[in-house]
DNA sequence: GTTGCTGCAAACAGTTTGCAACAGT
DNA sequence: ACTGTTGCAAACTGTTTGCAGCAAC
């Protein structure tokens, strides 16, 4: 369910809407993150805005991306070298492949998610589940 | 399978017939984490050790744990707040319950852990995997 | 013209490194 | 006495904060 895509120029507009203002480096990052396949961290962001001619202080890469997570536009996740990095959420909920070896992160989708697990730790424990986070690391096709 | 108790005294003699020498810190420090029922951060142990007099340099506690992990005497793992964590590894592989709330931290152990999982994404991408990293956010039995 | 956003400097937390002194064997 | 281990200072990375100026509306 709701697993439409979130185009940059759409994110940009509900943003408008809500009240927020459209500056370049909002447009820019929106555009670059909802854009990329894989999650970056700020100073990825930072680069690539960088060797597009777009220099931005990090400062303002920090801020925008804390932001646009806020406003629930990208989604926040950090694997074992506790580096936060964003991406979008397109297609709901996602797993993450790491390449130990080129480092690399791509996607699953796992048809019941996790519920068959989670429905057993609720009946096992009295602990709610709000969500999961779930990776996991080994060789890519091409470093195996 | 290999679940049994790593008590304190057998791995430092496991240290020491590797070699290893068993210094005061070495050894308030395999202690503490292996006596510990949830992972510790390095500054948990540097503050632990100081309550009990045993005051340790911050850069010790680091190099401790880091010698320590690549010993295999105790396992390392990363929640969202990007913090290193040790653990003892008793009883195998372990995921965790993280409370939003109190940031208590519990676990589970599945019977099967993610075998059908790991099956299905072997089958159908060319990741090898080697391991992977669980945790549930959510409220725990005090909390919710 | 407001006021949200940006950039700079500076602080901050967690972690790592170089090197001289020290302590376990 | 050898050399692994410690402690201190200092660097380093990722991230956050305070504040004055700027730019989007």
């Amino acid at each position: 369910m709701t697993a439409t895509t979130l185009t940059p120029s759409a994110a940009l507009e509900e943003l408008r809407r809500r009240g927020h203002r459209i500056t370049v480096a909002r447009e820019a990052i929106v555009t670059l993150v909802l854009g990329s396949h894989e999650p970056v961290t700020a100073g990825d962001v930072q680069a690539r805005l960088s060797k597009k001619g777009k220099e931005t202080n990090k400062v303002t890469v920090y801020r925008e991306l804390a932001f646009l997570e806020k406003e629930g536009i990208v989604g926040a996740v950090q694997f074992e070298d506790g580096v936060r990095r964003y991406t979008s959420q397109d297609g709901g909920h996602r797993h993450h492949l790491i390449c130990t070896q080129c480092k690399t992160v791509s996607h699953v989708e796992l048809p019941h998610d996790l519920d068959a697990v989670e429905r057993r730790i609720s009946k096992t424990t009295d602990f709610t589940i709000e969500r999961h986070e779930l990776e996991f690391y080994g060789r890519c096709g091409k470093c195996s």
